[in-house]
DNA sequence: GTTTGCACCG
DNA sequence: TTCACACGTTCTG
DNA sequence: GAACGTGTGTCTCGGTGCAAACTA
């Protein structure tokens, strides 16, 4: 990790600049005259007013006390708020000799304390001390106009063209949830982001309408919030305004909300409601809570068609298996499809251990089974890597595919991945860097080889599938030695087949016992049971023939308290087919 | 007084 | 812009 | 056991200082 450099005095201004170069160039067809005018008029001003706005526009909200401005590379504040002013980039305010804001919420910038010694002062009423903030604040609000003489005198600004700044974020980022930090952490080596090439053409947003679209979907998920106190007539009328755009990310981000939306409606009692909100949805499990309401309200029409189609074309291997835990279950009159999903397999090998509910509270219940395991077995080694270990060697073989420059994959430097990652033509529309990566699975010393060159070399860089903490040269070395090629081959084929979904769901923990082999094993701790993903994989565990179990711990009633570590583990099969 | 949360900075 | 997982409760066969 | 809702650690950094809320 190289040392932190010190940056410019004014890197923030750099920062800012290029962004808005960068926009104001590449998207000159997309900004509209408002945005453009905003661009020109920064440009114009002074150096010191655009790292006065910079600094103020890079804080949280819109509000500002003079006396409370200190910025060194910016001698004269004033003069620089003033200069800001005349071009309508803030509002300077005198409150002791000024008229006051419309809007009610600069009462904020001042202090518990300020707010009630005005109060007090002005009005000679007594503030109790246990009065919140936040009822202070009403109180003022009701009365400003002669409570503000008992504040302290400074003026207060409020900041202009945040939408504006949205514009070009949003152009620059493709998203609204990254911002100016990034140049700052990077810069630091704090981030550290693969360099892709970034050739002049690189725009994601190809009309006017992407951008509003984009804008629409964040100010609908806003209103939103987290949906739980929102009527049915909220959600229905936010699906249905809900922009139709067809860019990619944005596609994805509404058909994901529409499932959350029909969720919610649900949940209200409105299944009908519901069906409608989630037939405009293609994402899992948009269909599977379709079928769901279907067989719950009877219909059984319109079920047997839906989960007809859903066997003929699952979504995805998740799908899958809900139907095959499904049907069997819920429709038993329809012969002909249970026949089809008849290709029962068999359940997860399940083993049982006991130990003292102590032990697994303090330690956790996945590093007591892997304790217990070491001091069983000595010479084992248990590594707690979850979904760290098969994605982690996934994101080192395949790291030159997935960064490959596919025209749109990569439109700014802060990218931890491509934009199109999870979309299904990922893998097709870079076939040959992937065949390349393939080559490096023909034998064990081709995957190390790879493996530890692109260790190495990208160490530190951000990717989605490798967490650089944890997963050592060690754990790399061993895996590949214990775990056979054809393995590697076969894991990275369905992690392939669906990226998104199948990067979870692996087991908690690897085994690899003394001298030879590996073993993955999922803990459950008393009532937990495997989830959808594990279930998954678990399935495909079967297909490959990889040896997977399940380890269910249950609490040693007799070891009360006892400090003692020891497991008992019994080779106890289940009896399941 | 002390604790806690968080905005800010680089 | 989160996510992935575990855990607790309720319902049902 | 299935299904559902909710809690918990990742919250991408580490350091600083202020203000609010709590404790007596
Ligand atoms: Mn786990
Ligand atoms: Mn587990």
């Amino acid at each position: 990790m190289p040392v932190a450099p010190d940056l410019p005095e004014k890197y923030y201004l750099d920062n800012f600049n290029l962004v808005l170069n960068h926009v104001a160039q590449l998207y000159a067809d997309i900004i509209n005259e408002d945005e453009r005018t905003f661009y020109d008029d920064f440009i114009g001003l002074s150096e010191s007013a655009q790292c006065l706005y910079v600094r103020l526009l890079s804080r949280r909200g819109d509000w500002f006390r003079r006396d409370k401005l200190a910025y060194a590379e910016i001698p004269d504040i004033t003069a620089a708020a003033v200069e800001l002013q005349s071009q309508r980039f803030l509002e300077i305010y005198d409150l002791q000799s000024g008229g006051l804001p419309q809007e009610d919420d600069w009462q904020n910038l001042f202090t518990r304390q300020e707010l009630a010694t005005a109060i007090q002062t002005s009005t000679a009423q007594k503030v109790p001390a246990s009065l919140r903030k936040q009822e202070l604040l009403t109180r003022f609000e009701e009365n400003s106009e002669q409570l503000v003489a008992g504040l302290p005198d400074t003026e207060i600004y409020c900041v202009y063209g945040e939408q504006e700044l949205d514009t070009f974020r949003l152009l620059f980022f493709g998203n609204l949830y990254q911002d100016f930090t990034e140049f700052v952490l990077r810069d630091l080596g704090i981030y550290r982001y693969e360099s892709y090439d970034l050739n002049a053409a690189s725009r994601w947003c190809h009309q006017r309408s992407d951008l509003e679209a984009h804008r629409l979907y964040y100010a609908l998920r806003e209103e939103a919030g987290d949906l739980k106190d929102l009527s049915k007539e909220s959600l229905c009328r936010i699906a249905d305004s809900l922009p139709a755009s067809e860019e990619s990310t944005l596609r994805r981000r509404r058909h994901r909300f529409l499932v959350d939306i029909g969720r919610q409606i649900e949940r209200l009692g409105y299944s009908d409601e519901a069906l409608t909100i989630y037939e405009r949805s293609m994402r899992h499990p948009a269909r599977e809570r379709r079928l769901r309401i279907l067989v719950a309200q009877g219909q059984q029409e319109d079920a047997d068609e839906l989960a007809f189609a859903m066997a003929k074309a699952p979504v995805n291997e998740e799908e899958h298996q809900f139907l095959l835990s499904f049907v069997p279950r819920k429709m038993k009159h329809n012969h002909e499809l249970c026949q089809r999903l008849a290709e029962r397999v068999s359940a997860p090998l399940e083993d049982v251990m006991t130990m003292p509910a102590e032990t697994r509270l303090s330690l956790g219940v996945e590093r007591a089974v892997a304790a217990a395991f070491e001091s069983e077995h000595p010479g084992d080694r248990l590594v707690y890597c979850e979904n760290l270990l098969i994605p982690g060697m996934f994101g080192l073989i395949f790291w030159s595919a997935i960064y490959a420059e596919v025209p749109g994959a990569f439109f700014h430097p802060f990218q931890i991945r491509p934009s199109d990652l999870y979309e299904a033509d990922f893998v097709t529309l870079r076939q040959k860097e992937f065949d390349v990566c393939w080559q490096a699975l023909e034998s064990a010393d081709t995957l190390l080889e790879r493996a530890l060159e692109t260790y190495q070399k990208k160490q530190g860089i951000a990717n989605p599938f490798v967490h650089w903490a944890v997963l050592t040269e060690d754990l790399i070395r061993l895996s590949v030695e214990r775990i056979p090629v054809g393995v590697w081959q076969g894991v990275f084929r369905f992690l392939l087949q669906d990226l998104r979904q199948h990067k979870a769901g692996l087991p908690d923990l690897i085994r690899f016992p003394t001298s030879e082999g590996f073993e993955l094993l999922e803990v459950k701790g008393p009532g937990d049971t495997l989830q959808k993903n594990q279930r998954v994989w678990f399935a495909e565990f079967e297909r490959l023939g990889i040896p997977a179990r399940v380890i269910r711990v249950k609490d040693d009633p007799t070891a009360l308290g006892g400090a003692g570590l020891t497991g008992a583990e019994q080779g106890e099969e289940s009896p399941e087919d």
